[in-house]
DNA sequence: TTTGCATTGTTATTAAATTAACAATGTTTA
DNA sequence: TAAACATTGTTAATTTAATAACAATGCAAA
C-alpha cells in the first residue's frame, strides 16, 4: 500500500484541520517561527494539543521532544496530502456579488487551487474580466472547461438556478462541486459535491447567542426566587 | 423543566440541519406543497430519513402516518426554537468586497436576524450607506452596537485586523461573532464564536477531487496489470 | 549527576453522530 | 375483508470523532 493510499482513509475532519493548520503555519513562518508546540498550533485552532498531536500521528509526522514540530516541514507535508502536483483549475459560476468577491479573494493566493474561468448569462458581464479572469457565456462551459482543463466548479448563481447549473458542470465533465447557493443541488455519483451554507453558521451563531440570553434570564430569576426562599427563613 | 430547555441539549449538528431543513421547507411551501415525507426533505439535504426524522424526533414534532409532515407547522416549530422572539441585530466590520456582498444578500431575507450596521476604518467608506445599511466608523463601535442592540458581529476585515475587531467587538458587549476571515481569533467564555473558514472547504473539495483522480488512475493501472496477468495464461 | 519537567506519541476510553432495525399504524389494493 | 405496503417513531447498534491517560524521552535546573 503506497503512502498516499492511507491519506484516503484519514477522516473528513482532519482533512479540514489539516488545511486550517497550514494556514496558521503559513502565518508563524512570516513571523520568523521555525518550530511550533501542538498546544500553539491547538490555541490558534481552538481545539485540544491531543487533536493536534493524533492528526499529526495520522499523517506519519513526528517533531522533536521539547522543541516541537518543525514548521516548514509540516506545510510541505500537508501541502503533499492535500494538493495535487500538478495543481487544479476551478471555474466560478455567477459572477455576480459573491463571485467576484471570491475572484478577488482568490486571486494570487493559492499556487496549487486557482480560478481560471468565470461564467455568467448576463450580456453586460460576458467577455469582461474580473481580476484578470475572463467571464465566459454559460453556454460555452463544456468546451472552456474542457479547453481549460478545469475541475472544481463554484457555483454563485442565484439559488434559482443552481441545479441547472450544477447539471452544466456535470456535463462538461467536472469533478468537484461547491455550492454557495442556499438550494441544495444533486449530482451522481463520482462528482463530489460540497454545500457551503452562510446562512446556516449564521443563524446557528443566533440560536447560540439566544441560549445563552435565555440562560442569563434564567438565572436571574432564580437568583430572586432564591432570595425569596431565603427570606422566609 | 421548560420545553426550551430541551432544545439547549439539540446536538449542534440538529441545530444546523434544522436551520436547513427549514430553507428547504420555505422552497416547498412556495411550490404550493403542504406536507412533505421525511425522505423527501432527506434527499434535498443528502441525507437519510432516519437522520430526518431523528431530528424531529428530537424537537418532539410527529408527523402524519403516510402523510408525512405539514410543512408550516414544521416551519413554525424550527422559528420556535432557533429564532429569538424579539429578533436578533447584526453588524458587518470591514465593508469590503465580502461585507457588502453579505450586506446585498441578508438584506430583507430574514425578519428574525437582520444586519443594522456596517463599520469600517477607510474614511471613504464611512457615512455611506451599502443597501440601506450605514457604514460608522469603527471607532464608535462601542457607541452604536449599544445604541442599536446589535448582539452579533460578523469580520470581514482583512485577517490582519480579526484579532482587533474581535476584541473591539467584545469590548462592545457582543455575544456572538462570526469571523470570515483566514485568521482564527480569540475570544472570551461566554461569547460564541464561530469560525468560518472558505479556503478549508474548497481545499476539501480539492483533496476528494485528487483522491478520486488517483484511485481512477489507479484502477487503471490494475486493469492493465490483471490484462497482462492473464496473458500470461 | 540526578531530579523534575515539558513535550511528544500512542493506546484506551468516552462522547457524539449516524445508521440500522423494527414495531406500530393506518391506507390501499386485491 | 384481508394482505401488502408505506411511512412514522423509537430503541439499539455501529461508526466516527474527541478526550483522557500515560509511557517515553531528553532538556534544564538543582
Ligand atoms: N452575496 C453573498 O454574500 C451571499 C452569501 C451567501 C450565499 N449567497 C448566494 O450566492 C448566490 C449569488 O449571490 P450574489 O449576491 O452574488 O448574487 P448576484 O445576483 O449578485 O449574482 C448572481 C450572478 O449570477 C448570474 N447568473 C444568473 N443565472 C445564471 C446562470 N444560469 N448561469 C450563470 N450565471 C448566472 C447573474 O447574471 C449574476 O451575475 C446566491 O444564490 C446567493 O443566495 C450569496
Ligand atoms: N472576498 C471573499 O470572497 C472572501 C472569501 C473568504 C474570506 N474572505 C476574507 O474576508 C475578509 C475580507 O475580504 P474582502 O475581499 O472583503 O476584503 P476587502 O479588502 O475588500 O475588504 C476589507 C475591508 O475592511 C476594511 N477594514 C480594514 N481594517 C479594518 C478595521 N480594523 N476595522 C474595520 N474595517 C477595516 C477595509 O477598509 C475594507 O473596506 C478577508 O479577511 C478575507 O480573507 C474573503
Amino acid at each position: 500500500m503506497k503512502a498516499r493510499d492511507t491519506f484516503k482513509q484519514l477522516p473528513h475532519k482532519t482533512i479540514e484541520r489539516l488545511s486550517q493548520y497550514r494556514r496558521a503555519l503559513l502565518i508563524c513562518l512570516e513571523n520568523n517561527k521555525d518550530h511550533i508546540f501542538s498546544h500553539e498550533i491547538a490555541k490558534i485552532q481552538h481545539i485540544t494539543p491531543v487533536q493536534v498531536r493524533r492528526d499529526l500521528m495520522l499523517i506519519g509526522y513526528s517533531g522533536t521532544l521539547r522543541k516541537g514540530y518543525n514548521i516548514q516541514e509540516l506545510i510541505d507535508l500537508i501541502a503533499d496530502i492535500i494538493d495535487s502536483d500538478e495543481g487544479i483549475n476551478v471555474a466560478i459560476v455567477g459572477m455576480g456579488n459573491l463571485g467576484r468577491a471570491l475572484i478577488n479573494y482568490f486571486s494570487g493566493k493559492r499556487h496549487k487551487l486557482s480560478i481560471v474561468a468565470g461564467f455568467d448569462i448576463n450580456p453586460d458581464k460576458i467577455g469582461k474580466k474580473v481580476n484578470g479572469i475572463s467571464c465566459y457565456d454559460s453556454k460555452s462551459m463544456g468546451e472552456i472547461i474542457k479547453e481549460k482543463n478545469i475541475e472544481i466548479g463554484i457555483i454563485t448563481t442565484p439559488s434559482s438556478h443552481s441545479m441547472t447549473t450544477a447539471n452544466q458542470l456535470v456535463e462538461a465533465g467536472i469533478k468537484g462541486i461547491l455550492n454557495y447557493t442556499p438550494k441544495p443541488v444533486n449530482v451522481p455519483d463520482g462528482v463530489y459535491l460540497e454545500e457551503y451554507d452562510m446562512i446556516t453558521t449564521l443563524e446557528k451563531v443566533a440560536f447560540y447567542v439566544k441560549m445563552e440570553n435565555e440562560r442569563a434570564a434564567d438565572s436571574v430569576v432564580t437568583r430572586q426566587d432564591q432570595g425569596t426562599a431565603a427570606s422566609d427563613f
